[in-house]
RNA sequence: GGUGCCUUAGCUCAGUUGGUAGAGCAAUGGACUGAAAAUCCAUGUGUCCCUGGUUCGAUUCCUGGAGGCACCA
């Protein structure tokens, strides 16, 4: 019988993931590992909400910011440093928590993607020049030719998504759609998935005032440190492009801060859309059913025999 | 106190020569396989300030009232 879990938390943005890790991991003497796409980053810390030096001292933490923004890093990269991590942890523990708000992220590490090769990084550079010179309509002709099975089944209107198949096809010589849908490697622990729900009144007011304290814990100063390298895709992040806009006199202060309370609450709204998908998470109110976590993790936690 | 203008969606406002209304933003629902805090799709929200009148029918015209703004006292 397998006495290796992973709980995972998940849950829209500021509903109080990190308070409940640390719990859980002092609970089961546990580690902690981060997915959440955002904070794999050193530079950006206030804006990204990461754990405090404090949070980090009550359990070990991974991949909170082990890298750079100058790194390239993606979900398919993540899945296998997770992995590896895992294993390493469950020679010493029962019990890891994950925890992280970025959905595709969980679902890499909790069910595996498929795999797909390298692809040389100037060919969706060439294809973005594409897109912006020719408009969408060219881009999705020519997928239509190399891989139309892709072409009929993905979201044809969005760019990232024709861009990325096409990528594929010709960096692969072959279709992205021969690479979809194989079988996953099993996992080999027992996965227990915990989401912290709320009223929408509730999370929306908990952005806001999050949003106004990161403000006066200087993230202006930490945008304007990064500003240079605006363009770098680590930095497409909610709280530092609306702050960006500020810097180059597109936007006031005031309506560049309303503007990061507006998109914080929008990406809170696809969290919840992404993560109450999945049937066999266990969700609680964080305010009225917080006590009941315990219990109900204690019933499926498999742990081997004292 | 007088005169003029205004009051329509959560907000800013359009509009109906009288047939119960529509934009932008906000909001809501959804999608998601290496950009994912990214990207994309879909959807309306209503005592048309209140009251009485004219009319088959009033948010629209008329009377009275309330609130706001401006000017004059």
């Amino acid at each position: 019988m397998n006495t290796k879990n992973l709980i995972t938390v998940v849950g829209p943005t500021a509903i109080g993931k990190t308070a409940l890790s640390i719990k859980l991991a002092k609970q089961y003497n546990a580690p902690i590992i981060s997915c959440d796409s955002r904070q794999f980053y050193k530079e950006t810390t206030i804006g990204t909400a990461v754990p405090t030096k404090e949070e980090q001292a009550q359990a070990p933490h991974y991949f909170i910011q082990d890298r750079s923004i100058f790194d390239d890093y993606n979900v398919g990269q993540f899945e296998r440093d997770a992995l590896e991590k895992l294993n390493e942890l469950f020679q010493s523990h029962n019990v890891v928590i994950m925890v992280g708000g970025s959905g595709l992220y969980v679902d890499a590490v909790l069910k595996g993607l498929d795999y797909f090769p390298e692809i040389n990084p100037d060919i969706r550079k060439q294809l973005n020049l594409d897109l912006e010179e020719n408009g969408i309509s060219s881009l999705q002709e020519r997928l239509k030719e190399l891989d139309p099975e892709t072409f009929k089944s993905i979201a044809i209107d969005n760019p990232h998504r024709v861009i990325r198949a096409l990528e594929v096809c010709i960096g692969s010589g072959t279709t992205y759609s021969s690479f979809k849908n194989k079988p996953k490697e099993p996992r080999n622990f027992n996965s227990i998935k915990v989401g912290i729900k709320a009223d929408r009144e509730i999370i929306y007011d908990r952005i806001n005032r999050r949003v106004d304290i990161m403000v006066k814990e200087g993230l202006l100063d930490e945008a304007k440190a990064v500003y240079p390298n605006k363009e770098l895709n680590a930095l497409q992040t909610v709280g530092y492009r609306e702050l960006f806009s500020y810097f180059d006199d597109e936007f006031t202060l005031e309506f560049a801060i309303s503007e990061i309370k507006k998109n914080t609450r929008r990406f809170a709204k696809r969290q919840i859309t992404w993560f109450k998908k999945d049937t066999e998470t266990i969700w609680f109110d964080y305010l009225t059913e917080a006590n009941q976590i315990f219990e109900k993790i204690s019933e499926k936690l498999i742990l081997p025999n004292p």
